[in-house]
DNA sequence: CTGAAAGCGCTAACAG
DNA sequence: CTGTTAGCGCTTTCAG
């Protein structure tokens, strides 16, 4: 290729890379003779050469826990074509054997950064071989205490409070959790959420009303099902998470149980369809867009400045109050959190 | 590394590789520095040298046209998962310009193969650069004419039709179809099917009941707005996917016109939350996990046979009955089609 | 059973 | 303004 220019390798590389002047009439030969010979430039043998990175970023998350996670990806993809890179995106499937291949695997790639929603299990392997690989890692989604990490998620706590506060403002003590998957901090956050609102709104918290809604809509519906035999029975229900909704929904539905009539609603988790829902869904919506752009502007943060302390940020979460809380209003944002 | 193990490289190369019996004491050394020197294997380095591939693939595809991407997504990350290799994810944001870039960026990180969704442009200038790149890949959802590429998607035109066989066999002569991104394949062929539907329930198709969706919820529920104000007015609505039912049901909802008492509803694209919508949405289910897995297994295929001729499938949807249709049942699906 | 050496496709001094 | 040359980190004959 660089014979049909007759010219060095040396001179292709430069008009490639726009990294010394050229004579224009050279310039021409080169480009014409890429045209012609269909070359295309490899860029894994650039980033050997420059000892440089590879111009992408690995992502690796639960689809699984997240199914609407277009909202999450989508975004960090953006930003990262803006930049010039590309995303690999992998699966952790929620399982920390999994999760430490997939981030060997994108090691091994020599992407320029990670993006993690670290797993319940991320501590004992995964997150100490990220530690001393020295690359920039953000974490997502689930925050992690022993932070020598970035990180950006939503906050949970408080929105989970507010969830209590509206409920409890509409009178309601027997107040029903329906937690998520234990084990993530997004969990227990929103467990420790529930208990705050609880307490500030003078509730007392009855063991009993809080149920493991173990990982699927169809547990959940099981669990809804056992708070519902309990004596008395809960006013209100709080399914900490999207799936725990879906399956209690679809239990409260079959059993005819009606909402909010019969039981009130809110949980965590807003989605496009949430007002077209019967009744339309009272929930807590997370900025899923934000989140996604802060981690990638966290990611180049980082590679400026290496050893700038790591910083934790919470994104604000709103409440979203349709009818399922037992409001009759329409689409309105109760109050950022 | 080589040295703090007292070895070759090549030694150490093959120990890594398992492509040659070592002394068990020399592996045990090797093994030994690898463990001290915290040595990470350069997979750039060897796909350079080997002049192999990279093992991932590249995918391409819209996210804004696809809002439950997961479904198609996962599955396809997850079968590579199994083969070792990872996804490179990019979105085309359904413009051929941005498409193009995409996969050129694809291609000069040596992909192993590339799974695209092309875009209504993706003629002009992706697939001839595709084509002769000699690259295995596979289209997807979106089918095309000049069939040199292996394709996989839906069957849309039948589906459409048993859509229109539906409905008229509630009684509805009057059925408006709110179309799709015109341009899109998925797009025409509904529209076939939905002529094909009225042809053979001899029904004539009136002009004025097929609208333009546009590429959003909200251009829907104009189109929408416009079928309205038509007279006589249409007795069935067919909203040619996702965005288009989310955008004619908000307009409804807001119209405080009833689903299916004052217009009945049947569309494209059904998912998890559709027995919970208000009313239960009758939708054609398309089956995405076996479209995912179907892609990498054909990408699989041409890379072991690169001449064989090129394959096109289509997977079969289904309709899943529910009430916005009229109908009184819980999720049935009618037949497969 | 193991090492030396050439080379994958590129970049980056260093001359000219 | 352009070419020569020495690698980048690995694999792979080819000799020992």
């Amino acid at each position: 290729m660089a014979r049909t220019a007759g010219v060095s390798m040396s001179t292709v590389s430069h008009v490639i890379n726009g990294t010394r002047v050229v004579e224009p009439t050279t310039l021409q030969r080169v480009n014409d003779a890429i045209k012609t010979t269909g070359y295309r430039h490899n860029r894994l043998a650039r980033a050997l050469a420059r000892g440089a990175g590879t111009q992408s970023v690995g992502v690796a998350l639960s689809a699984q826990s997240n199914p609407y996670l277009a909202d999450l990806v989508m975004p960090i993809e953006a930003s990262l074509t803006d930049h010039g890179s590309l995303m690999l995106l992998g699966e952790t499937h929620e399982d920390a054997a999994k999760e430490y291949r997939l981030v060997n695997a994108l090691l091994d790639r020599r992407v320029d950064g990670i993006i993690l929603a670290p797993t319940p299990g991320a501590g004992e392997q995964t997150l100490p071989m990220l530690a001393k690989s020295g690359l920039p890692v953000v974490l997502l989604d689930r925050l992690v205490d022993a932070a020598n990490f970035d990180q950006v998620g939503s906050d949970n706590t408080e929105p989970m409070a507010g969830i209590v506060d509206h409920l409890a403002g509409h009178g309601h003590t027997r107040i029903a959790l329906i937690a998520g998957i234990p084990g993530l901090s997004t969990s227990g956050e929103r467990r420790e959420g529930y208990l705050r609102g609880l307490e500030r709104n003078g509730i007392t918290p009855i063991p009993g009303l809080v149920a493991e809604g173990g990982s699927s809509a169809g547990e959940a519906g099981r669990a809804m099902e056992q708070l519902w035999r309990r004596h008395p029975r809960p006013t209100a229900i709080i399914p900490a998470n999207n799936y725990m909704t879906v399956g209690v929904l679809k239990w409260l539905r079959q059993a005819r149980i009606s909402v909010p009539d019969d039981v009130a609603l809110a949980g965590f988790d807003d989605f496009e369809w949430s007002d077209l829902i019967d009744p339309p869904l009272t929930a807590v919506a997370q900025n899923w867009i934000t989140i996604g752009q802060r981690a990638i502007e966290m990611l180049t943060d980082r590679m400026a400045a290496p050893d700038r302390p790591p910083r934790t940020e919470r994104i604000v979460a709103s409440l979203m109050v349709r009818q399922s809380c037992g409001c009759g209003s329409d689409d309105v944002p109760a109050r950022g959190i």
